[in-house]
RNA sequence: CGGGGUGUAGCGCAGCUGGCAGCGCACCGCGUUUGGGACGCGGGGGUCGGCGGUUCAAGUCCGCCCACCCCGACCA
């Protein structure tokens, strides 16, 4: 912890989600320039990210599995879009064990091609599909600006990978993983999320459809917190992935991937954050409850550490932690835990050994307002209620904060005049040149075409041509 | 790659017109403290980004180089 003070998130919110990040412990820049290191406390936020999406990827028959960090240069160019999407931002490695490689090497933007080609090898009848292989890994897109966890030059991040025998298989694969993911933002990150489909200039390289899960952040620009890709027969063409079907035919395989990355910890932190820093979802908490202990002298101490083991156990099936430091005052370390997001602190004092009471502040009320005295009998239920509670206004507090930030403009001036603090939800012909000028203008680019729109028509927001489909409109991250 | 800026202790900085390299925070020790960011005393820590030049003397002046940061074009 270095100075007192974090800058508000209305004066600059750039600097305030760096400081948080860094004071909170959970990440570090590293030597390399574009590169971090996740800290502990960043990478166990990380870890409960990856058991909550990895349970649902087997509990959807998925397997997890492991391929190569290093992929041939040919491999990538075999799909044309893909390669020309990817090339300015590869890393490529020339050299191997001081000779000049016969074939240069990339290290992995993503695993489309090399996984293709596996399942080119291991796919030869309609027998042996559906493939469903998740990887869990780090990839590398050589990136000019980059922000710790919302952009690095490597980055964590889980991928996977699909076959499937028809394009309605896999376009159902694509939708249900487009499903689990905001599934997971919401009910374990309490991150609202838009469901849509991303315009062509905005898919992924080689994708026939992209899908993605659009999240508000606190500064009103968008992130994309994770994309669901229908590939088509683009890879299977590429890397000749067939099966046999049941008429002894030949057929490609029709190819799905989704990835959600570690920059997903960026929109826990610009979604639920405040000015005190940090504040964490209960359900991916590293820390669920800190307690504190405060005493004055060595008598107070025997009285009160009793109490505090006590609760220790009594609250064994969440995640605690005892703050019994002796170096810093309690009020320093109240501070401390908020700006590290602990959804829930306990107070044990001489004050409540005496009374049977605990003082419980609850994070996601900042201050004093968020604090209250509760009987110590009965507190696991309690802290239970409370961390449920927590999960559930923290939701509620960011959709009701996304909605308020999202305007239908009734023409172009106003939609220019939105997005400097929102988004715009508008009608759009889908013409790619009303796309680009409106990006040139306005700096905002199309995030979604939201699944769940109603039907209906209108004229587009920049030509005025007719439009049959609305999307949302917003500087991103 | 284009425009702007900065390099002095772990971090943030001061160091004028050249003259023993400093301050705050952090860190270590001792004591007093402890229900919202404690205090006192003592201490450790430096190739002043690099190379070269001017000078009796360079953190300071000059030249070249390097690195990083911010703003633009690209992105999960």
């Amino acid at each position: 912890m270095t100075d007192e003070k974090l800058p508000t998130r209305n004066e600059n919110f750039s600097e305030w989600y760096n400081q948080v990040v860094l004071r909170a412990e959970m990440a570090d820049y590293a030597p390399v320039r574009g590169c971090m290191i996740v800290r502990p406390y960043g990478w166990a936020l990380w870890e409960n990210i990856q058991q909550a999406l990895d349970l649902r990827f087997k509990a959807t028959g998925h397997v997890n599995a492991a391929f190569p960090l290093l992929i041939p240069m040919s491999f990538m160019e075999k799909e044309k879009e893909h390669i020309e999407g990817l090339s300015p931002e590869l890393a490529v490695v020339t050299i191997g064990g001081g000779e000049k490689l016969e074939e240069p090497l990339v290290v992995r933007p993503t695993s489309e091609t090399i996984i293709g080609h596996m399942y080119a090898k291991w796919i030869k009848s309609y027998r042996d599909l559906p493939v469903l292989i998740n990887q869990w890994g780090n990839v590398v897109r050589w990136e000019m600006r980059t922000r710790l966890f919302l952009r690095t030059l490597e980055f964590y991040w889980q991928e996977g990978h699909t076959a499937h025998a028809t394009a309605d298989e896999a376009q159902a694969e694509t939708l249900q993983m487009l499903e689990t993911y905001a599934d997971f933002a919401i009910n374990e990150a309490a991150v609202p999320v838009i469901r849509g489909r991303k315009s062509e200039a905005e898919k992924f390289a080689g994708a026939l459809r992209t899908y993605s899960i659009e999240a508000m952040m606190g500064d009103t620009r968008a992130l994309q917190a994770g994309t669901s890709h229908n590939l088509g027969q683009n890879f299977a063409q590429a890397f000749d992935i067939r099966y046999l079907d049941t008429n002894n035919e030949l057929q490609h395989c029709w190819t799905t991937s989704w990835g959600l990355s570690t920059r997903f910890i960026g929109a826990i932190i610009m979604t639920h954050g405040d000015d005190q820093g940090l504040v964490l979802p209960p359900r991916l908490a590293p820390i669920q409850v800190v307690i504190v202990p405060i005493f004055r002298n060595d008598d107070e101490k025997s009285q009160v550490m009793p109490v505090v083991e006590r609760l220790r156990g009594e609250l064994s099936g969440f995640r605690v932690r005892v703050d019994d430091r002796t170096e810093v005052t309690p009020g320093f370390k109240f501070n401390d835990w908020e700006m590290r997001g602990v959804p829930l602190r306990i107070e044990v004092g001489p004050k409540d050994v005496a009374k049977g009471t605990l003082a419980v502040a609850r994070r996601d009320i900042a201050g004093k307002a968020g604090r209250t005295f509760v009987p110590q009998a009965g507190i696991a239920a309690q802290v239970a209620d409370l961390l449920e509670d927590i999960h559930k206004s923290l939701y509620d507090r960011a959709i009701k904060f996304r909605d308020e930030h999202i305007v239908e403009p009734k023409d172009y001036p106003e939609l220019k005049e939105i997005v400097q603090n929102g988004w715009a939800f508008a009608w759009w012909c889908g013409d790619a040149a009303c796309e680009a000028k409106i990006k040139e203008e306005t700096k905002a680019t199309t995030r979604c075409i939201p699944l769940d729109q109603s039907a209906g028509s209108g004229r587009c927001i920049y030509c005025g041509k007719p439009a049959s489909e609305k999307v949302y409109f917003a500087r991103a991250y």
